[in-house]
DNA sequence: CGTTCTATTGATAAGGATCAAATGAAGTGG
DNA sequence: CCACTTCATTTGATCCTTATCAATAGAACG
């Protein structure tokens, strides 16, 4: 049966976890259904189609648990496996140096990340659990075996891939393009967007990263996201607190930027 | 056999096409052997392995030509087929409006593009061509049938889409990191390590687009990238008269800015 | 409760954008 | 083949956004 196994809440867990190092967020708890999953029908667990007529289960599958600040992977690393995020968020990093680098995403529930290690065998990103998360560990030489008898799985890997190559080309518009305002504004309707999806509230809700992620992520300065944030306080847009988020009024935030942004 | 068919180079072809809308520029047609192409194997031309053991071809191909300035597709556009080039060099941009838009990659014989449309069904990109040239029109239902069949079609085809997600992660780096030298020296390190590998010389080249497609492509303006090409033949760095780049040491120059990349 | 990260805010500087004008290259039609 | 048009490139002057440097305030954690 299609088992949507839920991690246990911890009871100790605090109504908001604001801060990089907290405990699980309840709330990034709630909706970890593997039907949400980009990689549904995959993982043993949660899928009915992915046993081998012998009855072993088709694809390699493991969990883990990521601390927070800790790394998953990191670059360079022998790829072998692509990951699900379970429940937490994890940003990936391609670094150039120890003190240059550039944050390239951020992963949500349900989001599949790793696939940029296919190419040459090793991991091109760093990726780094910003609150403690669980991942879902695939082993990407049988899931490969497998897409050769189930076409479906094959579409949507490539699915999968063809949208990450379109995220950065849409990422590369952002920083080739756009002003600070716009980049922030566009980061936060994308997060709006995402945690909406994910079932939360789409004008409330807590920041999972620290500002120098939000400006590694941008190509700014952690000081230009503070200064752009209490802009867009000045100017009635949202309400900051900390790491929390209020949108006075999202639908005319979100067509105040999308006509900006498509102006010019 | 495997045929490596070249196109004819015209009689009246000029020593050096320097100017977007030239002819074809018979240096690159000379290198547009099959063997070079990242998809050689596939296209019934040039491949041993691609007919059906009924003698049909297993993968649907055509050729086509684009003039310069023509676009190949258009954002937007129903997406079937992908592209190799066989000679010519494109470039794809991503619209955000009829004033905004940046150009996302540039394609040199041997590239292939076009996976970005997967992901939903239409070209996320238009590609444009910079000079006349010659692509391979690769069907992609017909391929993706294919790989079931062909597990090293398959992983070719993985590979071809990680490489495209890595390459967007470091352009992210470039452009989210780097100063407008750095991120000139890095775009012409590229073309000239690309040219290198199609055969061409590393350190004497034309380049095939303009100082506007430079600058879109590397998040700058035209002006600071005409100062910037000016800057480097200050410092002895490079000649350039027009679009004929001459390093004076490209050792130096490589190693000068792969330093300067790393540190900070 | 002090230590250590993280975030905010201010002052100043610099890199690149913008505006403007001149020069040069390529293509056109007489 | 030349005058003319058009588009690409170069260079200059100025402005503006964002980076940098610096200091303070605020959260989290042991």
């Amino acid at each position: 049966m299609p088992t949507t196994v839920l991690e246990p809440v911890p009871s100790t867990a605090r109504a908001i976890s604001t801060r990089y190092g907290g405990r699980f967020a309840p709330d990034m708890l709630r909706n970890a259904f593997c039907s949400a999953c980009n990689l549904f029908g995959l993982c043993p667990p949660c899928s009915l189609a992915t046993t081998e007529a012998d009855g072993r289960p088709a694809v390699t599958f493991t969990r883990r648990k990521v601390m927070a600040g800790q790394d998953l992977h990191a670059q360079g690393d022998t790829f072998d496996c692509i990951y699900a995020v379970r429940c937490g968020v994890l940003k990936s990093t391609v670094k150039l140096s120890a003190h240059r680098g550039q944050i390239c995403g951020f992963h949500m529930a349900g989001d599949v990340f790793g696939l940029d290690g296919v190419a040459d065998g090793t991991h091109a990103t760093t990726t780094t659990a910003l609150e403690d998360s669980h991942v879902c560990v695939i082993a990407y030489a049988p899931l490969i075996d497998l897409t050769g008898r189930d076409p479906s799985l094959q579409r949507r890997l490539g699915r999968l891939m063809s949208e990450e190559i379109s995220r950065g080309n849409r990422m590369l518009l952002l920083l080739g393009t756009s002003s600070a305002q716009e980049r922030l504004a566009a980061f936060l309707l994308d997060l709006s967007r995402r945690f909406d999806a994910l079932g939360y509230s789409a004008r409330d809700f807590n920041l999972r990263m620290a500002r120098s992620d939000i400006a590694s992520f941008l190509g700014l300065t952690l000081e230009t996201v503070c200064r752009t944030f209490a802009l867009f306080q000045h100017q009635g847009l949202l309400q900051i607190d900390n790491r929390r988020i209020q949108f006075t009024d999202l639908e005319s935030f979100s067509s105040r930027f999308e006509a900006l942004l498509r102006a010019r």
